[in-house]
DNA sequence: GTGAAAGCGCTAACAG
DNA sequence: CTGTTAGCGCTTTCAC
């Protein structure tokens, strides 16, 4: 009933259990007598070797951890498929875990992954700039590396895309279809630096072409109230002609909701999303994001860790960023020239002086 | 560099590892004073058990295995999610792994898993009926349970919905909404027998409506080239006003396809879809489906997996149906009377007498 | 060619 | 209360 092990072979075959050891593993020589009796008890037997004896005497678990906020966003659960495929692909298992974008869960998930003993571990974390699900990575001598994030200040290894520059691009593209006016809606900075990083993209964008600073929507990442922030955005700034979402969830979200308060995009509102995830593409209208292989990210960092760690050392300290591309789809359009019909409708007020909503660069 | 192990820690301590072990565990009594000495050298150190060590000793990895076929449809990301948050909720892991709707990978990924000692497997397969990888858990030890899956035939623990039933109702419904002509889209039924008894339930509706059998396409799980189906499709039967998707993904691929072939959801098409993913509630139209507990599935089988662990046995064998509901979208309208111009504009041919597109029930 | 034995990190008797 | 010891399944010297 129990599983049988290598004794249990090694009785049946009439040898040692070092024997059945080489042989099973090709790691010796063996007598094509002998070889064949171990290989029959074996396959009589059911044999398969237990992993965890072998890690234990190896000191080499085949296995590496990953750690993301979440698998509803198709984001992550795409990378993590491109993880699981390289680290499959290599002989290693992969243990997975959730941190719904909680800080004290990604450092719990850290340690357990570290007990655990996985070799490598992949992972997302809310803000690098001040994990300790990081620094615990950085004070174990498990390689790692992160995913999404794009780490500044101190050097670690990642994969990602240029989150800034991408959102650059967002801002350009926009202010060329001549929306001067746009709301960036994002998912709440605490949770996601990625969308703090998107966000000053975009401000750069509109700061450089001398127009003013965008509107913030801070949401949270299950995307609670979005009507509720709407009615507030466009009540305070009625000249808001564009959204940008930090996600294309975010976006697909807000499109709905616009949906729902009687605003139809791109026609009376343009929306672009960030991400380029599938769904995205699919649907009408198809929505104008950037398109970023998320994928790739996670078998890209999966290959890098692999490499690593065949030869004993940590993947290189340096960010890699992955290529991105605007995605033009039907959701952003040019902006029309306000009319004097839609002044009347909205409030005609000019911008508050001090906007609950709106905050600055740091 | 290397980590400390309970060793490093007792010799600090100046003490035995077992009055380590005694203490960190909590498992057995110690004096004040040793204790003090011992929490302290295992901090200084930042000593963490290494659970390799402790599975061998205990034989029990803490540890559950999944396996999906993918997790690019957000069904397997989300009931993945559930299991991992139950299984981490009683101290769990989970080693991930996708068999991308291939038997033969589905057979290797368990085996991997087995070697890893895990305690107990989530797992779902391509056909239920004729699989190594389940034939191989039923040989193991190990408990487990299906997710998605209803295995007919020998009883397994499953959790999931009745797939016969839904597509049943889902085909009551669109009967009642006047469409004679349905066309089931379905993902190829060796890759997932899901995608049979779906089949199979709206058959049935129609047959007991005294209608004729479902037109059949069958595409790859990745979709391929839905504008030739669909060309091939309506060529052959320009009376179909109803497409019935497998699944929420094929759907909405489904709507975007008929679009690309100037076909206007509902105006022109209706189209169902099934599992309910929510992104199909974001989209415009909002797909008609039937809304599936999908996460639900993932952290049920995984509490009654759990408790089977608790109690040292397997889970029960039978098959949990969860409960499904019908939900009313945008993309289901009322079947609208042909008329003469629609009826020169496609091709008026009956009904070709051997269609390939069709099939029968089994 | 092959077996005996040590030891990976840990827990659980069992003495003291 | 605490240390010693055996042993979980396996690989790997090291003798024979």
């Amino acid at each position: 009933m129990t599983k049988p092990t290598i004794k249990d072979v090694a009785e049946m075959a009439g040898c040692g259990i070092a024997t059945v050891s080489r042989v099973l593993n090709g790691s010796g020589p063996s007598s094509l007598d002998t070889r064949e009796r171990v290989l029959d008890a074996a396959s009589k037997l059911g044999f398969t070797f237990n992993e965890v004896g072998r890690s234990l005497k190896s000191q080499r678990s085949k296995t590496i951890g990953v750690m993301v906020p979440t698998l509803s966003n198709p984001v992550f659960a795409d990378a993590v498929e491109g993880v699981q495929q390289i680290a499959a692909a290599n002989g290693y298992d992969v243990i997975l875990t959730c941190a719904n974008y909680d800080r004290d869960a990604e450092a719990d998930a850290v340690t357990t992954l570290l007990a655990k003993q996985v070799e490598g571990v992949i992972l997302t974390v809310s803000d690098p700039s001040n994990s300790s699900a990081l620094d615990a990575m950085d004070g174990a001598s498990v390689p790692y590396c992160l995913i999404f994030n794009q780490p500044k200040g101190k050097r670690r290894p990642a994969v990602g895309v240029d989150n800034t520059s991408a959102a650059r691009v967002v801002g350009e593209k926009i202010i060329e279809f001549k929306h001067r006016n746009v709301a960036f809606v994002a998912v709440r900075f605490t949770q996601s630096e990625r969308s703090l990083d998107r966000f000053h993209g975009l401000c750069e964008a509109y700061l450089e072409a001398g127009f003013g600073e965008p509107v913030l929507v801070e949401v949270d990442h299950e995307f609670g109230d979005l009507e509720v922030a709407f009615a507030d955005l466009f009540d305070r700034f009625p000249d808001t002609t564009v959204l940008f979402a930090s996600n294309d969830m975010l976006a697909l979200a807000c499109i709905d909701g616009l949906r729902a308060i009687g605003k139809r995009v791109p026609n009376d509102i343009s929306v672009v999303g960030f991400d380029g995830i599938s769904v995205a593409n699919l649907v009408s209208p198809k929505l104008t994001t950037i398109s970023t292989p998320c994928r790739d990210m996670g078998s890209k960092a999966t290959q890098l860790l692999v490499n690593a760690l065949a030869e004993a050392k940590a993947p290189p300290r340096r960010v890699i960023s992955l290529p991105f591309e605007f995605r033009t789809g039907q959701s952003l359009s040019h902006a029309r020239l306000k009319n004097a019909d839609s002044e009347a409708a909205t409030s005609p007020s000019a911008k508050s002086t001090t906007p609950p909503v709106t905050k600055h660069m740091k």
